[in-house]
DNA sequence: AAAAATAACTTAAACGTTTTAGTAAATTCT
DNA sequence: AGAATTTACTAAAACGTTTAAGTTATTTTT
């Protein structure tokens, strides 16, 4: 059995009401027998309950993290940004991996509430929120952040993808291309969306024609983009001069396709992904890409949240967009 | 205000015990009383108080994650093994990362305590986990996993070190090799020394002089692979013609260096690492590597803590060690 | 020296649950 | 019909804390 306060108090003949107050330096109590109660205390491995005194106290600095797979690499990153912050403001952090699984983020929501947390962070599986909403009720406030977030939302922490493109897109014509095709695998969520309308904006203030080819078979990542890569390099009678791909994965995918055809790169085609992923940065790769504040996302989804508990705890309808950067490789170059 | 078994009590004309025994399933409740409470409930939106709960039933189901670096490709996937059995025996999960920092392992060692989880599950930061040993005080069970593990310790779930090293090297002498250098940061773990000693053994089945090149002037990953191979081109009149980097990252360390040099991959010297990174697998680098089990060791992990939770929740001094695998890629060749 | 103030405690209620023991009413038994 | 049993509840204690209010004994004030 763990000990409590109430042991404390037995073995120094006290209340557990003196215990609690020489604990907690509380000032009506004796220099004696708060010494007393501190050695005892130190002396049987007295840990406080924190749980029994949030009971009491109302309030606790529990919160709840929901990812939808730590394992792509953006997570664990935006997840130290929070911790980091946590640590600070003392809060410890429930994190559950709903595993792109409705299911699951609807458990886990729920596991989460039961569990009293204070407030919550949540990277969505679906862009579709409203069972999340239903669940807290506005009990609680709630972050949302990462790949689904949208402007319906009352609450996140986004960063800009319009701009992102805007930027790898500029640096791509900056360097003389004309010919830019992006890749994507489908267009159902805000971020992609984003990102296309930044590459169209890009092109069309070059007065240069957008060439947006969709690959929507299901296939995502690398597969996808060797896939759409290829489609393009067999189906047009011009192979353009740059791509310009939805994410790194998919990148990485059509750097495999060019090579398969003997193209080089960036001699023959440069390449621009969107991530930043960490073997972006690997000089065999090289790859030129849009960085994204991992970190910061996290640290930013933190300091809101901490800011909405500390005041009112409602609904702050603040949307935080954060900006990215051009990280500049080896897959680009002029044409 | 969350609403309480109280408001429902209230609100239906019955007392909270009521209340509880309906919500509960349990048998002494009228059926249309029962309905009723259940409708209100529903009605309020109620969300039971799991925490409250656990303090008059005793136990509960919150366990403690510690991790040196979440960012460290490794422990994303190890995560979801725990996050996964979790989810199925109805764990919940305290994380927290520690930042390879010995005073934020103790600091959170403490907040897990005093949040009163059920068991701990802790990837060190450091070897001597002695500090974690007295915060604990054997009063709930823990499990060790990562890269510091070692033997000394009463329960921990690691891997066979010794074997996926023995299985690098036999690889390369089955390929003919006979001038095979292992390169090494620093030899301050009992991992890196069984992999060393798994390096020697394969070499002396062999008849083959081992020979291992410590680079410990703090350099890391990358940079200390690529440290150590230059280094080594440049001082010996043989070059080896096969290296077995202690890890992923170093054996991309060499290859650079060896690109560098003019020297191709596996044409005049192969390499083979060790963990199986995720771009390991990427075909521009096709690392062949030793592939640890990081699913499986999240979920031992946890299975073994569920058992001990299960049961008297002692130590079990219940040491598992799994098996690795070779991932043979492009990066090895006949000599 | 009596009254007032202060120091150093203790008592008891509260937080949101569960559960044991108790109770009144309804039902079954003989 | 009266006793025994069952049904459907309620009362109260417990979990480990905190805290407002109460109680002594001691010190200070006048």
């Amino acid at each position: 059995m763990r000990i409590t306060i109430k042991d404390i108090a037995k073995k120094a003949g006290v209340s557990p009401a003196a215990v609690s107050k020489a604990l907690n330096g509380q000032p009506d109590i004796g220099e004696a027998t708060r010494e007393k109660i501190l050695r005892i205390s130190r002396e049987l491995g007295y840990t406080p309950n924190i749980i029994a005194r949030n009971l009491v106290m109302k309030g606790n600095k529990t919160l709840g993290v929901l990812i939808p797979d730590i394992s792509t690499p953006i997570y664990p990153v935006i997840f130290q940004g929070i911790n980091e912050r946590a640590g600070k403001y003392g809060y410890t952090l429930l994190l559950a991996d709903t595993g792109r699984d409705l299911g699951n983020e609807r458990k886990f929501i729920s596991t989460m509430m039961e569990n009293r947390v204070a407030g919550l962070m949540v990277s969505p599986v679906s862009n579709d929120v409203s069972h999340i909403e239903e669940a807290v009720r506005n009990q609680i406030p709630i972050i949302y952040f990462g790949g689904k977030v949208n402007d319906g939302m009352e609450d996140y922490v986004g960063v800009d993808n319009y701009h992102g493109a805007l930027l790898a897109v500029s640096h791509l014509t900056g360097l003389g291309h004309r010919r830019i095709v992006m890749i994507c695998d489908d267009l159902n969520t805000k971020t992609r969306f984003d990102r296309v309308e930044g590459y169209r904006k890009g092109m069309e203030e070059k007065g240069l024609a957008p060439d947006v080819f969709v690959d929507d078979e299901g296939l995502k990542g690398r597969e996808c983009g060797m896939a759409a890569m290829t489609r393009i390099l067999r189906g047009r009678r011009e192979i353009p001069s740059a791509v310009f791909a939805l994410n790194d994965l998919m990148a990485i995918g059509a750097m495999e396709a060019l090579d398969g055809a003997g193209l080089r790169v960036p001699g023959d085609v440069s390449v621009v992904g969107y991530d930043d992923i960490p073997f972006a940065s690997l000089p065999m790769i090289g790859l030129t890409t849009v960085w994204q504040p991992k970190f910061q996302i996290g640290e930013t989804a933190l300091e809101q949240l901490h800011q909405r508990l500390k005041g009112d705890g409602g609904r702050g309808n603040h949307k935080t967009i954060l900006q990215p950067e051009l990280r500049i490789r080896t897959t680009t170059g002029p044409v």
